[in-house]
DNA sequence: CCTACCGATCGGTAGG
DNA sequence: CCTACCGATCGGTAGG
């Protein structure tokens, strides 16, 4: 990688970041390349230069938070880990993404609806089989009695819309700190589902 | 009110109600008066006899919700009734209202963002304080040894979370019925707040 | 309720 | 990375 290359991709990186930071404070729609370009200290026609289009700067955003969250669910595959220590895993998992990576978190729950075709498809599909995945690890629970009889379906909706609601803590002023919140986040969702 | 006064005031609501139905699929800043008239079937320009602004049609929206919130709040403030059947009739008017009153739920909790001065800090502030009701009744049930010593604003946030989250049954072609989807609600968060 | 139209702003391009 | 600029579309108004 040459020096301009590196150079190019840090530029484009702050603008990836930027964006993030305006999408979710305005909305995807309502943020403006000029309103961008602003925020980066440079000209918007300068934008195009890194980026080809408003909607890639969404579609970077969001896939690559997806990519981060398949991942994480992929290294999670080892037949050795209960299922209980699973979902515990995921729930921290997402807890953390939304504390640390909060505008990319916020981007990707809240605005893939305006991602256009085909990626708006892409998106719905790997998100749809995400949340099967988990499904499957909360029924492989309840079929070991390592989990009480829950509707999967109902407990996974519980814990990715809880985990969405930090955003409410996030943007008061802390009354708990990151730390405590994510382990009231597993004592109360993880202690309504485990086995007696 | 005289009959011209009627038809007025249904096209009036005709219009809120195709509104709240477009800003959730597309967002507020991304559906265009343009796009409201269509769906209405008159053009653009003819909307403004019925109303002022594209801004007064969001706070029409999200003020008449949130004035629904606050009156079944008042109307719970009895001193007969038990804090857990309070918390109770609190999941269940949510969970109604996010079923049956869908588009203008969702446009409360997702649109306020685009809310101007001075009805954002209004909004922001009416929340805020109904938050602290229920947090208030939740402290009082605690106190009561109703339910278990949880961190009320934790619980709360966790509540009002998982009702938003219903968007996604909402969306998905429906595996469980609106009435069983309410019960597993209940059971779940009332479930892990209850004293033994 | 419509036609005609306003100024402002949008995402994006040309050319250097 | 900038200046200059494009066509399209925006929310909204005038006048009937």
């Amino acid at each position: 990688m040459t020096f301009t290359e590196k150079k190019k991709l840090s530029k484009k990186e702050l603008i990836l970041e930027r964006a993030a930071a305006m999408f979710r404070e305005k909305g995807f729609a309502a943020t403006s390349m000029r309103d961008l370009a602003e925020s980066v200290g440079i000209e918007a026609a300068s934008l195009y230069n890194h980026i080809h289009s408003k909607s890639q700067i969404l579609e970077e955003i969001i896939f690559r938070m997806a990519k981060k969250c398949n991942e994480h669910l992929n290294d999670l595959d080892k037949p050795n880990v209960s299922c209980i220590e699973k979902v515990e895993a995921i729930i921290r998992f997402h807890v953390q993404m939304m504390i640390n990576r909060f505008d990319d978190y916020h981007v990707m729950v809240n605005d893939w609806i305006h991602l256009t075709e085909p990626s708006l498809s892409d998106f719905v599909s790997q998100r749809r089989e995400y949340v099967q995945r988990l499904e499957a690890i909360l029924s492989d629970g309840i079929a070991k009695n390592e989990i009480r009889p829950i509707a999967p379906y109902v407990a996974i909706l519980t814990i990715l819309s809880s985990v969405r609601g930090l955003e409410f803590w996030h943007r008061s002023r802390k009354q708990i700190s990151a730390r405590e919140m994510e382990e009231h986040m597993v004592q109360h969702l993880l202690g309504g589902l485990k086995a007696k």
